[in-house]
DNA sequence: AGCCTTTGACCAGCG
DNA sequence: TCGCTGGTCAAAGGC
């Protein structure tokens, strides 16, 4: 984090585009984490442990076409860590507890206070095998999905660093805590790789996620999103669209909308896995 | 048998 | 009002 809020504070002119960004981000695993997420709330920003990333000049310096509004509540992590290993990671707690007073809140306690915030948490994945920037998006657990990812957390927190150098594997992603079946796929506007949609398996799990692969297999993006307890059930009427009833969904719909012409959606990709 | 993926169709939101 | 778009459903087929 810091190393990058320095290569954007120190070379002001150094990137143009985003091209020019990506390029000098892949240079370093470490920067390719952050390339994404250089803008963050203040809660965003606590996961870098100070200020490098509240440092005026960078905002000032970066091109606006790299600017990707969050919403409230998101934070970045180090690539490598899932879902459910970074709930049961120290360092996660870490991140929170400045901005909710809980230093010293044992990790129940912090996992109560998590998930009763709906946050939705904001994870930067990068590699250098990868050319993309993947960017994932995590939800906080409902309780049920909590308890039933105990066990599973600790052979997840046992994997997290043999993960880290590892490529995602948006077809069988276990590996974050979760079971997933695939229920969608569709070419999205403004994306150059198609999207896929799948859903937690778990009947009380509430969780989906969004995955983008680029041709070659490679995750360009996750993005994750859960439903709060309280909000009504979903709607099993068919095509529902967005009739969920969960405006987060929509929120972090539009996030990503774009103003690009599209490819229909009757085009498809075949995913190899 | 049960679970998963694929994929055409449907629906709601939005401009 | 209409067309576009993203998200979802559900039948069919595979494993």
């Amino acid at each position: 984090m810091t190393l990058v809020s320095n290569m954007f504070s120190d070379h002001p002119d150094e990137f143009k585009s985003f091209s020019q960004l990506v390029a000098g981000a892949m240079a370093s695993p470490a920067a390719a984490a952050v390339v994404a997420s250089a803008h963050q709330t203040p809660v965003s920003s606590v996961g870098g442990g100070g200020d490098s990333l509240l440092d005026p000049r960078s905002k000032q310096n970066r091109p606006t076409g790299l600017m990707i509004t969050q919403p409230p509540g998101m934070f970045t992590v180090p690539p490598g860590l899932s879902p459910a290993t970074l709930l049961d990671s120290p360092s996660f707690f870490g991140l929170f507890s400045p901005i909710q007073g809980s230093f010293g809140m044992t990790h129940q306690q912090a996992l109560a206070q998590v998930t009763a915030q709906g946050n939705t948490v904001q994870i930067q994945s990068g590699s250098s095998t990868q050319q993309q920037t993947s960017v994932t998006e995590v939800p906080s657990l409902p309780a049920p999905v909590q308890d039933s990812l105990q066990a599973q957390r600790v052979d997840s927190a046992v994997s997290v660093y043999e993960n880290r150098s590892q490529p995602q594997n948006a077809d069988k992603p276990a590996g974050d805590g979760y079971n997933w079946r695939k229920y969608g796929q569709k070419q999205v506007k403004g994306s150059d790789f198609p999207r896929s949609y799948y859903k937690c398996t778990n009947p009380a799990c509430p969780v989906k996620k969004k995955i983008e692969r680029s041709v070659d297999g490679q995750v360009t993006k996750t993005i994750y999103k859960g439903q709060h307890n309280h909000e009504p059930p979903q709607n099993n009427k068919r095509g529902g669209g967005n009739n969920n009833g969960s405006s987060e969904s929509s929120d972090i719909a539009n996030q990503f909308k774009t103003s690009n012409n599209s490819l229909n959606k009757s085009k498809r990709y075949q995913e190899t896995s």
